[in-house]
DNA sequence: CGTATATCATTGAAAAAGTCAACAGTATTG
DNA sequence: CAATACTGTTGACTTTTTCAATGATATACG
């Protein structure tokens, strides 16, 4: 078996075969910015999904909600380039938190195609519990960073998201 | 219209208003890690699936090429739980690149129930194309960072996603 | 040994998300 | 006024995700 290519590693990985595919962090891949981000990304937001669940919340409808509580009053269009999300896929998020009674579509005086997304009362209450939810969320998914080292990590991304 | 609140910003946001929701930068939600993680990485995987479309790949055939040519000779389970996919994604993705030719399943001698990946001759040479592919495509999505920043991003992440 | 339990790859179905074209109403341009 | 462009909306379609069930194999334990 010495020489043969087919098996994998030897028998000194077993012991560390045993709970997973540690093996793999040495990989080209598991070094490569896009597919960190990506991994870290798909961490972060299935936490905070579970976590929103107890409001019947997800990511989306969360920042969705965040963004009609700006007090930026931002537009349908302004939503989905922010979010790079289709059009459509933002009249379906606001239906829902509309019709939870989180947000009114108030069409905007100066250009009446344009539908301004505010929140209401109610959806800032619930704003503010979410926030409360996603700040643990985040907090959790980035224990192993000291805070100074989350700002370094916040500056980096935003460089390279806008 | 001074005071009406469901007005969007004032005459002197009109200007800059032409370009699309650059107000929404100041946002609560706009310094979110976990926010600016998610656009990054859309950002980042959108180029990426574009760039590689001329090879008839997307980032994910990549990731699986990748580790099957990282001489790891991962089973598909490791795939799994490495690149956070659903075991029968990893199938239909491993059926894609077998079909292509560039690689092959190899029950384990060990584990008859599992089947390691391997990357074909073809299989080595596609990934050298693709990976330089993503190089570019990476540093693109990076150009507003340092080298020494990329470096800094990269431990930062691999600290959070792993 | 034999029996129960667990794990792997696979299939198929269902739900969710993403993509795209068309439409009515409105704005902008010339 | 006419032509063109943009907004939200709908509906169809594709892709991705999620989940339960299955056969083959491995492991644990009496």
């Amino acid at each position: 078996m010495s020489a043969h290519t087919t098996t994998r590693g030897n028998d000194a990985d077993l012991a560390e075969n045993t709970n997973g595919a540690q093996r793999l962090h040495t990989t080209e891949l598991a070094n490569e910015i896009e597919f960190l981000t990506a991994r870290a990304r798909s961490l972060g937001s299935g936490r905070a999904n579970n976590m929103l669940a107890e409001l019947d919340l997800k990511v989306r409808s969360y920042s969705v909600l965040s963004l009609a509580c700006s007090g930026q009053n931002p537009s349908q269009r302004e939503l989905a380039d922010f979010l790079s999300l289709d059009p459509s896929q933002i009249v379906a998020l606001v239906d829902q938190l509309e019709h939870r009674g989180a947000v009114a579509r108030e069409t905007d005086p100066r250009d009446r195609r344009s539908k301004v997304i505010v929140a209401t009362t109610a959806g800032r209450s619930l704003y503010k519990r979410a926030e409360a939810i996603i700040r643990r969320s985040e907090d959790q998914s980035l224990s192993t960073l000291s805070l100074q080292e989350r700002e370094t990590l916040r500056d980096l991304l935003k460089r390279i998201a806008f």
